[in-house]
RNA sequence: GGGCCGUUAGCUCAGUGGUAGAGCACCCGCCUUUUAAGCGGGGUGUCGUGGGUUCGAUCCCCUCACGGCCCA
């Protein structure tokens, strides 16, 4: 039946309701039990007993089986169990056995009665009153294929969750973890804060921005793309453990690994260095997998151990391990030495960098995404970025091409990027001024100069380690999620002409 | 950005150059412990969009839209 045909045949029961003085929508219910709490009191009860006890229960119908005089729905609620309802002619006056019979799947129900198990053994209330609560328009998808068509999983996600539990298993798993991870800074004594998510000048990371205007203040804005310079200030304002859990807004692709507005959590310890962000790392992750029984996990079919201490490997040493032993980034560590090198092995470097300013921190920064990241399945942390692509780190004190950075890598996912921060101000305006260098030159993702960020260094920040997690894509990993679609609630698509 | 694939009933999917099908859902009838209820009857559709080829297109060709996978 069309579904202008299915909407109209719910509208005149809605119609039918009205003209006998019901409400299809009241404003009050009355619950005593979610269907989960009448399994745990009843669920003793013998195969065809009957309980003392009257309950009131409120629920979607998510399946009806009319028979001639005895009629049962199955009514679900949000504690995600299902509790059968039974209705017998004989318990009610007609018209509202007629009445009962008539409801629909995907209607919202309030039911009072006596609780009771069939002889097949099925936990049921005896309906001796019932209401409607809402009243369903449109059909609820299938029940037995589910719902497989993603746009309109994504675009609907109501009926996603209603009916793949699967995907509300995701996102209540979506849920705890990130109670977790706030419950694990809590307890270290990290204070959890709020900085703008629209910024005169946005910075922190390497990303193109969203663009807004302000009108009353006429004033160009910009969504973040990193919490990061302003948790820094914070820093110098003297809270020494911090941490933020927002959204960061990029304009870039949208991918199984992307999607323009993501979920980050950025978190920075005075007194720190990178190594102590390693251990806060490893300890976090594998304590909030501990949480929810699974430090060995099963990702998109590879077993992967959580267990730390987790490897730890040099960005150099992890390119020439995965790419060629001759690939030596620190000798050859201009782009007109490592360009001949590449060649030689093969690798086109011009495929590779793809339009972008042909830098050799570029270069490195591909050379390591596309040839190696996919290949760290256990986590993994890659230490000692180039200085050169890590403008906010401070440099080794050994090796000033080097900066003390890591990035994390589960799965073959990025999860996170960490370092010392880079505290010293004349240092960090350098580092500004070669990024200028770089826009010039039409590198769009270059970070501005922050003056106000450098006015804040220059009255001093402490030693401090920071850290960023990408959220969304944890729960990727601990969901066994192949995309990032998967564990954002309504992801970025394209909007349909509505026609 | 490129390649491949998909788009058919509310949902899940078949299908054919000759006016379109199944299961579930839905409608009508029967049925007092059913539960993928059952039995009998009913097909409810702009075959994603716009063009083209053809006597005739849902099918073949092209365009566009949206989506998926891979590549970059």
């Amino acid at each position: 039946m069309a579904v202008s045909a299915l909407r109209e045949e719910r509208l005149r029961k809605l119609e039918a309701l009205k003209r006998q003085g019901l409400d299809p929508y009241p404003a009050r219910c009355q619950v005593s039990h979610s269907a989960a709490q009448l399994h745990q009191v009843f669920d003793g009860l013998a195969p065809g007993e009957q309980s003392e006890q009257s309950v009131w229960v409120t629920g979607r119908i998510r399946a009806r089986r009319i028979m001639g005089k005895a009629s049962f729905l199955d009514l679900r609620d949000g504690s995600g169990a299902s509790i059968q309802l039974f209705a017998a002619a004989s318990d009610l006056e007609a018209a509202d056995y007629r009445r009962f019979t008539e409801l629909d799947i995907g209607d919202h129900l309030q039911t009072g009665g006596i609780v009771f198990k069939t002889k097949r053994g099925e936990l049921s209330v005896r309906v001796q009153e019932f209401a409607l609560l809402s009243k369903s328009l449109r059909p609820l998808p299938e029940k037995r294929q589910g719902l497989r068509d993603v746009q309109i999983r994504y675009r609907q996600r109501y009926l996603d969750l209603l009916t793949n539990e699967r995907s509300r298993q995701v996102f209540q798993r979506r849920s705890k973890i990130i109670s977790l991870m706030r419950a694990f800074l809590d307890e270290r004594g990290f204070l959890e804060i709020e900085t703008p998510i629209l910024q005169p000048l946005y910075g922190g990371a390497l990303a193109r921005p969203f663009t807004t205007h302000h009108h009353e203040l006429d004033q160009t804005l910009y969504l973040r793309i990193s919490d990061e310079l302003y948790l820094k200030r914070l820093i110098i304002g003297g809270f020494d453990r911090i941490y933020e859990i927002g959204k960061d807004f990029r304009n870039e692709g949208v991918s199984t690994e992307h999607n323009p507005e993501f979920t980050m959590m950025e978190c920075y310890q005075a007194y720190a260095d990178y190594h102590d962000m390693m251990k806060l790392t490893e300890t976090m992750i594998h304590s909030s997998a501990q949480e929810l029984g699974q430090t060995k996990l099963s990702y998109q079919g590879r077993e992967i151990d959580l267990s730390p201490p987790w490897k730890r490997i040099t960005l150099r040493e992890a390119i020439k391990q995965e790419i060629d032993p001759r690939v030596d980034i620190e000798e050859y560590s201009t782009i007109g030495s490592l360009g001949p090198i590449l060649t030689e092995i093969d690798i086109d470097i011009n495929a590779l960098l793809q339009g972008e300013l042909p830098t050799w921190g570029k270069l490195v920064d591909k050379l390591f995404s596309r040839y190696v990241e996919p290949k760290l399945i256990q986590p993994t942390l890659v230490l000692d970025y180039p200085s050169e692509i890590s403008p906010l780190a401070k440099k080794k004190p050994d090796s000033p091409d080097w900066a003390e950075r890591f990035e994390i890598f589960i799965g073959g996912l990025e999860l996170g990027n960490a370092f010392s921060e880079l505290n010293d101000p004349l240092d960090q305006r350098e580092r500004f001024q070669w990024m200028e260098k770089l826009r010039q030159a039409g590198d769009e993702e270059a970070q501005a100069t922050d003056e106000d960020f450098l006015t804040a260094l220059e009255y001093g920040m402490p030693p401090t380690g920071g850290l960023g997690i990408g959220v969304d894509r944890l729960i990727m990993l601990l969901t066994d999620s192949a995309s990032i679609r998967e564990v954002i609630l309504f992801p970025a698509l394209r909007t349909r002409d509505a026609d």
